[in-house]
DNA sequence: AAGATATTTGCAACCGGTTGCAAAAACTTT
DNA sequence: AAAGTTTTTGCAACCGGTTGCAAATATCTT
């Protein structure tokens, strides 16, 4: 069925190597052989087999996107700028899904399988055992929205989620709140204690504002409807630094239920910018992640630890900033 | 640095066609060599390429998953259900990203050289030649969310987007409408062609009820706002079907921004019942599409077509069915 | 225990490419 | 036109596996 590098050499009446050579980049080949060559191909219709080439050039341009976040709308743009930015040099992206997956052996033992140039984590909520994993087995790997260490074991990419609760807190007490509170996400995940850190730490030196800390169950609109519902039971806070968008429009919708007024009532701020957030009938004041350049840093690390595999890890963090919208009150002049 | 068969092969002491063997399922092999070759496997840490033996097998056990929906939340499920159901039968998702393509040749070419055993292009706004072009290059097929034709080129499975729209007009009629309206996506697609079609055709019966129809830019939250504020601006119909949920939702935003209550002043309905929805502060009614039901048929029928490649191709549709939340009037008693 | 049968094993060729090497062909130089 | 250089070409081995076949081994009959 399929046409063979054979073929087309027979066709065109040249070595097998002479055809492979015509489609090898840099490779010698006269203008004659390459031209024969290209009409044999063309009437056949042949195009390159890339996984037996991969067996002998050792790369397949195949990159292991591995995620375990098919549920925050956040992702919906996550995969698309990383399929594209991939496609763009001519990777390709094999997508895992780790939603229900607990062993991390697994998934290493199956890219190791596909032999994938690199690996991508784009997980928030993973554990950095498991892209150290892949690093253990001698695969390129990038750790995009992780969490930073002063001494990575693997390159990480990201936000400085630190720094992004000082800024929400910083929000909030720029608007004179005098009770605030963090309602973080799954109280386990590295990235909900490092907003809840540096929460508490901006708001350490302001000893008379009152502050309180509570978790949702996950990042999701219920977990974060029903936190909030529980927190409107009994004298909730002024503001809320919501640890997440959809979390964040989670407890605005509970919000709205028991018939309080945001910003007048309660206010609140997110963290991530998503798409939705920007919706006028949600209009969430927000931190902006910069999606496009984390995920732009992560391409161009994992290429470059491809091309350069004893690479140091290295963790590129990029500023967020505060997205006004409707859900903060004003700024007092 | 790779562990081989052959370096199996030598430090259990037997030929590489035994270790073949016994990572061969129903292949023949005595207890005790498979005993001595998983031994000698486990400690040089061995596990076979996967890729190598798509050469001789001819299956790689790698499906294209071809996309142009990276803008609609709807998508992010359906990238979660697909993964899981591919990775539950042992197969690999090659996610293609067509957001920014034009040549459908492009990614055909793509999918070959990387010898997928089979492709799932899952898009309503994609025409059925796209599909085709797989189909035409040998490649098992299925369009998911594609349209009905009485004689397919390609398996199809979907929605019968015509009776949805048959189901729209009588949820409309049923409430005891008199001015309705279809607001559809871009009217090049064919889901709204067909959604528009089933409408019309319901409300034929129906001359005391004033139609009409207008489209959308795109799919997408800003061209539902858009389109709806264009309608408000004159004379707006008593309850609008949304050609999808995140266009109908779109125009809500549009419909309180111009101070009108929903359901009261203006009724709308959407279509796919995506995620959003149900979110309390959206509330959505709308028809729901079985996804899992859709993408549980879309594997089973590209891995039934790997397996018998002449297989006729087949068209599976699967009911909808209204979701009543808050943004249609109750049905009268 | 010999013969018949069934199972296991290794050899060698193959899957579809790439690549080092030496020979052949094409250019330069004088 | 001969000698020297450079470029192009094909051979053959290899990448990491699989598989048909015949030989070797094990198991079953009687």
């Amino acid at each position: 069925m399929a046409v063979t590098l054979k073929d087309v050499a027979e066709r065109a009446g040249v070595s097998r190597s002479a055809v492979s050579r015509t489609f090898t980049e840099g490779a010698s080949v006269s203008a004659k052989t390459r031209a024969k060559v290209e009409a044999a191909a063309q009437e056949l219709g042949y195009s390159p087999n890339a996984l037996a080439s991969s067996l002998t050039t050792g790369r397949t341009k195949l990159i292991g996107l591995v995620s375990n976040n098919f549920h925050n709308p956040l992702f919906l743009e996550v995969f698309d700028l990383f399929t594209r930015g991939l496609q763009e040099r001519g990777l390709r992206p094999l997508l895992v899904n780790l939603s229900h997956e607990t062993d991390p052996a697994n998934s290493v033992r199956m890219l190791r399988q596909y032999s994938v140039d690199g690996v991508i984590v784009a997980s928030s909520t993973l554990q950095p055992s498991f892209a150290e994993a892949f690093r253990d087995a001698g695969v390129p790997v990038v750790h995009s929205f992780g969490r930073y260490t002063t001494s990575p074991h693997v390159h990480v990419v990201g936000i400085d989620n630190i720094a992004c609760g000082r800024m929400a807190a910083q929000a909030l007490i720029a608007r004179g709140h005098r009770r605030v509170a963090f309602m973080g996400g799954p109280e386990g995940a590295t990235s909900t204690q490092d907003r809840a850190r540096g929460f508490l730490d901006a708001l350490a030196t302001h000893p008379e504002i009152a502050v309180s800390v509570s978790y949702a169950s996950a990042y999701s609109f219920d977990a974060g409807r029903a936190e909030m519902a529980r927190l409107l039971q009994s004298d909730p806070a002024e503001a809320y630094f919501g640890g997440d968008d959809v979390l964040s429009i989670g407890a605005l919708s509970a919000i709205a239920d028991k018939g309080l007024q945001v910003p007048q009532d309660i206010g609140i701020i997110g963290l991530n910018d998503m798409a939705m957030a920007r919706w006028e009938n949600i209009n969430l004041t927000t931190i902006r992640q910069p999606i496009p350049e984390i995920i732009a840093a992560s391409i161009d690390l994992v290429v470059a630890t491809i091309e350069q595999p004893d690479r140091h890890p290295e963790t590129r963090l990029f500023p967020c900033r505060v997205i006004e919208r409707g859900t903060l009150r004003p700024l007092p002049d």
